[in-house]
DNA sequence: ACGCTCATTGGCAACGTTGTCAATTTGCCC
DNA sequence: GGGCAAATTGACAACGTTGCCAATGAGCGT
């Protein structure tokens, strides 16, 4: 309606104050919910940023108060479902925060060893939260801890003091799977560990042996297979497996996508699943449930645990 | 080494002009890669921003410029394969560009209409990427046009001038498949079309009927199952029609979670796949990769989508 | 050496907001 | 009604950068 041609230039601050007959630092107060601002007052300046469409800007608030309030979700993974619930947590925590998440998938750890401050700071980032495995290499850690970069990690496994961390317990857990397959009476069980360049490999491995030796049941090299956590290298090893001399009559893949692949391996070799084989997983991602029959997996609450991470790095900054 | 004590600050463009004997403007200009600097000078401002660690400040950098340099991709959608494409095809894009992504997981297209214009705006975006099926929302698209927001769509099916768009044509795809199907000998084709929200469930299922037409196969509306886009949908479907008296031979899911679906549905039901059953996809989403045996699918360039779009989105800005 | 053009550099205002602090108004108690 | 504390409001200077324009220096033809 009014005067079309000259509404191109976006309202400010000032303009509110003018046509709401307040001054610009009240119209500023009324939008940062301080305190001390009658309400006819507030309801007045609302009414009048309604009408102009105002909306605060982002860089003139971020350049005078010296903060961005951009967090950097930086991850090397390969699984989709996992890399989404990261995501997804992170963002749902900060929802009702002013900070804005970007992302910053990694080819790799080691390419992204010695440069990541550089590229938060070139980006603004006010803190960093580092998903598995970028939180277990050590230049990258001491490089944020001396530049006083805020950053939390999830699942670390070296420097824990470093920084906030979450992470499951991925020893006991693995532990715990083992168990019960033990319990099932299985005694002839592979297990498939993922990329070593991830330490939860290490980790998830050596609760597998220490389930074993609590049961004194022997580990057999043979049923150790190499895997990337990637579903077409749990594939490749579920047919080493299946096609190997010893074959096993349950695998524990050290996630649900290697997991996958070795369901798919089993039905290429005409084995019935669970009847003649069982396949355990871990992660409990969305693969887990596409799957059938259904793996048995554990649960790691990626979501929660990014949702904890950002939650920390808040609190930190 | 040099003063500890005094390192908290940030070095500002003013600090590099003083250590490198030049003004404030020409170190802009440098960090510009603006010309008429001469080489000499270039040097000995690098030097001595590389010696202060200096780093633009982005907020000062927009607000004077007043731009953001943010991009939204807003998507609503269950599948994180083909999210995570989506993010992957739109960041690849951005990486030699100043743009920065920002992401937009909508709860529901309907929930968003009229609200969108409204979240870009408080962020600061200086553009959007609409997946679909938001792109398919009146409302949102007249909103965006009549605020003057850039943005491009993908895969939309309305409206197609309003926006540049990228797409295949989900049509000629789906009449594709189903010709293919037929040519294999099937008659009794079921179709498994997706939620209704998605203009994409149309088009498929019109291309599937005009495969039918064309081969003089009448169509069977006990053979029209209504799914969701879910993998669960899918099950649920696959279900009925293989409870149901008219059996097909072959089944023609609207995309691939739903055709995962179908496949642990005729499973359930000691149906062998591909012998009694065919079962064929849409999307070439990595799940077609972990059933088994593998789905015949339709590939849906995802990731290339999300470039172009992001590509055309900076061209318009 | 003179005048002219073009390359290079510097000075200064402006971008839209918030922090600080002072000014004004209100409410309340004696 | 005076006095005091608390609530409310306003003025003004930053924040770090870039756009605009003026100033300076260099090269060159005459």
């Amino acid at each position: 309606m009014e005067a079309a041609g000259k509404q191109r230039a976006r309202a400010t601050i000032t303009d509110v104050a003018k046509r709401s007959g307040t001054s610009i630092k009240t119209v500023s107060r009324v939008f940062n919910d301080e305190p001390f601002v009658r309400e006819e007052t507030r309801d007045r300046v609302l009414k009048a940023a309604a009408e102009l469409d105002y909306h605060p800007n982002m860089a003139a608030r971020s350049l005078v108060r010296g903060r961005s309030f951009l967090i950097g979700l930086f991850y090397e993974n390969p699984s989709p479902n996992y890399v989404v619930d990261l995501q997804t947590g992170a963002l749902d925590r900060l929802h009702d925060e002013r900070f804005r998440l970007l992302l910053f998938p990694c080819e790799s750890a080691r390419a992204m060893s010695g440069k990541l401050l550089q590229v938060a700071r070139t980006s603004g980032l006010e803190g960093i939260v580092l998903a598995p495995p970028l939180g277990d290499d050590p230049r990258t850690v001491a490089e944020l801890r001396e530049g006083r970069m805020p950053f939390t990690r999830i699942a670390p496994t070296t420097a824990l003091d470093a920084s906030p961390t979450v992470g499951i317990d991925d020893v006991a857990a693995a532990q715990a799977m083992t168990q019960h397959l033990l319990s099932l009476g299985h005694r002839r069980i592979a297990f498939v560990q993922g990329d070593p360049g991830h330490a939860s490999t290490r980790q998830r491995l050596c609760g597998f042996r220490a389930a074993l030796d609590a049961a004194q049941v022997p580990f057999e090299p043979a049923l150790l297979e190499q895997g990337m956590y990637t579903f077409e290298s749990g594939l490749a090893a579920g047919r080493r497996l299946f096609a190997g001399r010893m074959r096993p009559s349950a695998v524990f893949a050290a996630n649900d996508d290697m997991a996958a692949g070795v369901c798919v391996a089993a039905k290429e070799h005409g084995l019935d699943i669970p009847g003649t084989v069982s396949v355990a997983g871990f992660d409990d991602s969305l693969i887990s449930r596409v799957t059938w029959p259904q793996l048995t997996t554990i649960h790691q609450p990626t979501y929660d645990m990014a949702h904890v991470a950002t939650d920390a790095l808040i609190a930190l900054i």
